[in-house]
DNA sequence: TGCAAAATAGCACGATCGTTCGTTTATTTG
DNA sequence: CAAATAAACGAACGATCGTGCTATTTTGCA
């Protein structure tokens, strides 16, 4: 039949696709799952057609680019971890309660889904060094999920369950250090023991930046004395 | 100047090869600049011979396959973690002064070196989920280091310079870590002032590690108390 | 139910991948 | 210096990659 030979990609005239959406969906769906295990830069066209069962031109026609791809498997990765780490524990107070929740679910998207690793993960060591709009959607994601967490960091400052003293960021960097380090030891070193060390690690965390109280106020200003100087510590080079 | 002096490792029959382990140095060197910068997937045997103005052909029969060149990649990369990080700590005084050194040579190995990455770090990723022999090369060059960091942790302990009664894995978790997000927040997110932020870390760890004096027992006792029975600050499952 | 449009398939392209093989050049040795 | 051997090359292979076409099927709407 005569087709017509003008590319129409994008036709977005209120006419609801129905068909296209959900295939794409059930694609998207795929290759998010086939990103977890191999990664990001692994995710080829053709692995992705033979698990949908489709060809891969017709997985191809969805996206037109592999980068769209990826693109648009940060974004569906995006939203399930804010649905399944970030919205939950909203449910929890705000403060130290709420924080506990969003490392708590950060923590069960790291390591306790099993056969699965975190995009955000993989993607930065496959990405740091290839600029690129698929680094760029990876970095936006990441920098939304850091800044939330920084916030409940904040909030659990200002209503003294924290020590407002410290620095947010410092506390976030030790936070994250955490993950990763959780993701590491028990993804590929298969460490046993590594949720139960995460977790002690955060609960001295919590305990190093807690309100000073009268009684410990001294000692624990000995520590704070070295958040300003660093360079005591490090011998000059 | 550091490859002349190689120790020869293929002697048949003892007739020493001259040329050929030294080209292959050459390449192994090279190889390692690439590893760093793409990850070990990225690396080609195609780029390889590119870089090091031979043919395809040519590199690739030093090593007889792609895996073996991963591997010798790895072993590479071992040696001179050790040289540059391991070694030269040595000559600081056992316990606190020399687990000092080690994390700062540490932590310059992975972020101030400029446009290199961690092969420890960014393999962990690729081939947490690909078993095979260069996945068991990478994870036993990981273990030695861990297990070296480890026992200088277990040194500073012995000799006072830590509190005893502190998990040594738990601390050495939290130090990864730290290095984890040096690497993550540096590399990837570019997030100025992390490594000052992992130096903060580092000290906020040894402080809460520290040895308990008489004055401090008791507001240190909290933190403390946290490391024995954690499972009150989590929720029952 | 018919028809246009959307969705999918089929096919082929250039490129690159790791690898093999036969040949040629360079190096070492007797 | 010549013979022996190691090292490097060049070409080609099958496979897979992303991507561009044209056909064919399926869908949604009149």
């Amino acid at each position: 039949m005569s087709v017509s030979q003008i590319p129409v990609k994008f036709v977005r005239e209120g006419k609801a696709m129905q068909k296209g959406q959900q295939t794409k969906a059930a694609i998207v769906d795929a290759a998010l799952g086939l990103a977890t295990q191999i990664g990001m830069e692994g995710l080829s066209i053709g692995a992705l057609a033979e698990v949908t069962q489709m060809s891969k031109s017709g997985v191809f026609a969805h996206f037109g680019s592999r980068e769209e791809l990826q693109i648009s498997v940060v974004r569906e990765y995006h939203t399930r971890f804010e649905d399944e780490v970030f919205y939950p524990a909203l449910k929890a107070d705000r403060g130290l309660p709420r924080l506990r929740a969003l490392f708590a679910n950060w923590m069960k998207r790291t390591s306790v889904e099993i056969d699965s690793g975190c995009i955000y993960i993989s993607g930065a060591v496959e990405f740091d060094d290839r600029p690129g709009p698929v680094r760029d959607a990876l970095a936006s994601s990441v920098h939304t999920w850091l800044a939330a967490m920084q916030r409940a960091v904040v909030s659990a400052q200002e209503l003294e369950h924290l020590n407002a003293a410290s620095r947010p960021e410092d506390i976030l960097f030790q936070i994250h250090g955490l993950i990763l380090a959780l993701h590491y030891e028990a993804r590929f070193l298969k460490t046993p023991g590594s949720v139960d060390r995460a977790v002690r690690g955060f609960e001295e965390i919590l305990a190093r930046h807690a309100v000073p109280t009268s009684a410990d106020s001294k000692p624990i200003s000995a520590s704070v004395k070295s958040l300003k100087p660093i360079k005591s510590t490090r011998k000059g080079k």
